[in-house]
RNA sequence: GUGCCAGUAGCUCAGCAGGAUAGAGCAACGGACUUCUAAUCCGUCGGUCGGGUGUUCGAAUCAUCUCUGGCACGCCA
């Protein structure tokens, strides 16, 4: 047993259940049908450890008010064998359970024994899932939308990993069609002006303007001199993406690496096309009639699949479409690689993608529902309270490189980890790089460093903990306490909620609750110096505070400091 | 024009498979360091949950209408 809850929920719908079956044997209720038992932690303390509404949902079967069919089922109670201490009924007919403090302390019998393991749960059973996230265009640098959609990713993947998915981190790299070859225009009229002078070549309106695309064609006309002068432009083209690709590519990496990003899989669109899985992906929808030939080309038959329109595949120049490719790739992922689930995580921009997407992988046998997608808002940079568009340093569009540097890699990954994806996020670029305690970033390491520092003040006296069966942890009955241990219970939960609503930003709002409750305790109990029992049963508190921090601070990669 | 997302305290946001008196942080104000790190804690102040109507025992949560903001509607990705 991993989460105390599961436990408890048992627990309580197992004494309901026969609570019901008794009301009915003695004719005081009909059969009902309880179907999903609600268990929950209520708003207020006053109303008890758990609570459900039970009473109130099949007060129509009962043909009841719901207080009495309340009054009924507590009649019938049996708390033997459980955490159970006592019941009420309240308000309109919530039947409210005390629970006896013993599954505190089992809970942190739990977190001693699981140790770094503590949170994980059974939900994916093993379920193969890919997590595609990022996957930036390789032609310029990464913004803050990269950024966000990176720190989302990769958490969400981490979650999922504790969950009990079987995950693949993966890059999706759009080494082909169009922006490529924008690129390699852009590419060759920085390298023609540097050839024949900036104002003999013009350069191309809808081109990649940035410094960057010079850099790369300085960097090879350095080595190579005007040696593509009179290579057929096409050939030209090629040689100087095959050159500048492979740099930007390797640069993204990096940046996402000390980012904290590591992929398992970069996969290229490209390899698609060559190997003709693009191809076939639209053959095989021809053939089942879900594509439609118009004007020339061929388009993906929107009626037939419930969408609002037709979607081109085949441009009437043969050159498939981004869509295309999609189509193939998801194919590639779901069918070829055998994953049960793909979770994409899109920006804002591209939601207008999302149903089209799904519905075009529904002719394959697969399911809508094996592609999830995770559309997350956009991201406006504040400095001093004004929106800030361009770095400080270069003037230019700021990148995630220019924030890592400003911030760094935790401040970042923890703001952008704060508020759900489908929040619109205003990043502070003051806040995050402030040492004080409006920073929730150090205020969550400073718990840490905090326990850690107690730890080895207490180790300098020759202090160090028991095992815990030997420690009597009843002696924790501080409201503090209590409330701590209440904290780092919910852990497993929270796990399995991240999960299933894809949401990992509530392990960050999370950890800093786990933080909060911790500095409370502090506050109010002393540890050293204590009598030595209960200065025992403490130092496993805090222990097992600091084992959940640490573990969640790991999972989400940001730094857990023993010092600071 | 159509579609998607959002609108909750002065600010930034939780809560939204309907539940009890709507929460947190910041800001403002008042307190707590001879004792394990005050990067902390405790307290006070702060709300017609954008607005209307409906569904029901009960709506911030669901439906519908409406207002406001962002985004998308391409043989771009």
């Amino acid at each position: 047993m991993n989460n105390i809850f599961d436990k408890i929920r048992e627990q309580i719908y197992s004494v309901v259940q026969k609570a019901f079956n008794a009301c009915e044997q003695k004719g005081t209720l009909p059969n009902i049908q309880v179907g999903e038992l609600s268990v929950e932690v209520p708003r207020e303390r006053d109303f008890g450890d758990f609570s459900t509404n039970v009473a109130m949902q099949v007060s129509k079967q009962a043909k009841l008010p719901p207080r009495k069919t309340a009054e009924l089922l507590l009649n019938e109670f049996d708390f033997t064998g459980t955490y159970i201490d006592r019941t009420e009924i309240a308000g309109p007919g919530f039947i409210n359970f005390y629970l006896k403090k013993d599954w505190l302390y089992d809970c942190l019998h739990i977190i001693q024994e699981k140790k770094e393991k503590y949170g994980e749960v059974d939900l994916g059973k093993g379920l193969k899932v890919n997590v595609e996230f990022v996957s930036a265009n390789p032609t310029g640098p990464l913004h803050m939308g990269n950024a966000r959609g990176g720190a989302l990713g990769d958490c969400l993947a981490s979650v999922l990993k504790k969950a009990g998915y079987d995950v693949t981190r993966e890059f999706y790299i759009n080494d082909a069609g169009n922006q490529i070859e924008k690129f390699g225009i852009s590419l060759e009229a920085r390298y023609l002006q540097l050839v024949f002078g900036e104002d003999k070549v013009s350069f191309p309106e809808d081109g990649y303007h940035g410094e960057d695309i010079m850099d790369h064609a300085r960097a090879y006309f350095d080595r190579h001199g005007a040696s593509l002068m009179d290579v057929p432009a096409e050939e030209r083209r090629r040689i100087l993406v095959d050159f500048a690709l492979p740099i930007n590519i390797r640069k993204i990496r990096e940046i996402l690496s000390t980012y904290g990003i590591d992929y398992d899989v970069w996969f290229s669109e490209k390899s698609l096309h060559e190997n003709g899985d693009v191809k076939k992906a639209i053959g095989y929808l021809t053939e089942k009639g879900y594509t439609i030939e118009k004007d020339g080309a061929i388009w993906l038959n929107g009626e037939k699949l419930g969408l609002e329109k037709d979607e081109v595949l085949i441009r009437n120049n043969g050159v498939p479409t981004y869509m295309a490719a999609d189509i193939a790739y998801h194919y590639n992922k779901l069918i070829t690689r055998g994953f049960d689930l793909a979770i994409d995580l899109w920006g804002a921009d591209h939601h207008g993608h999302v149903a089209r997407m799904k519905a075009a992988i529904t002719p394959f046998g697969l399911k809508k529902e094996q592609l999830e997608i995770v559309i997350f808002q956009l991201v406006r940079l504040f400095r001093n309270g004004e929106l800030a568009r361009m770095s400080k340093r270069t003037g230019k569009a700021i990148a995630l490189e220019d924030l890592l540097e400003e911030v760094g890699k935790d401040a970042a990954r923890f703001f952008f980890n704060l508020k759900s994806s489908g929040s619109h996020l205003d990043f502070d670029l003051d806040l995050a790089v402030k040492q004080s305690n409006d920073n929730p970033v150090f205020y969550v390491q400073y718990a840490h460093a905090r326990i850690c520092s107690l730890l080895r003040k207490l180790a300098e006296e020759g202090i160090t903990g028991k095992p815990i069966y030997e420690v009597d942890l009843t002696l924790l009955k501080e409201k503090e306490e209590i409330e701590l241990m209440r904290k780092l219970s919910e852990y497993p939960e929270e796990i399995a909620l991240s999960a299933k609503t894809l949401e990992p930003s509530r392990l960050t709002r999370y950890v800093m609750e786990v933080a909060a409750s911790f500095h409370s305790f502090y506050n109010a109990c002393r540890v050293k110096g204590e009598e030595e029992k209960l200065m025992m049963a403490r130092l496993l508190l805090v222990d097992c505070t600091r084992i959940v921090i640490k573990n969640i601070l790991e999972l989400i990669k940001i730094d857990a400091p023993e010092k600071m």
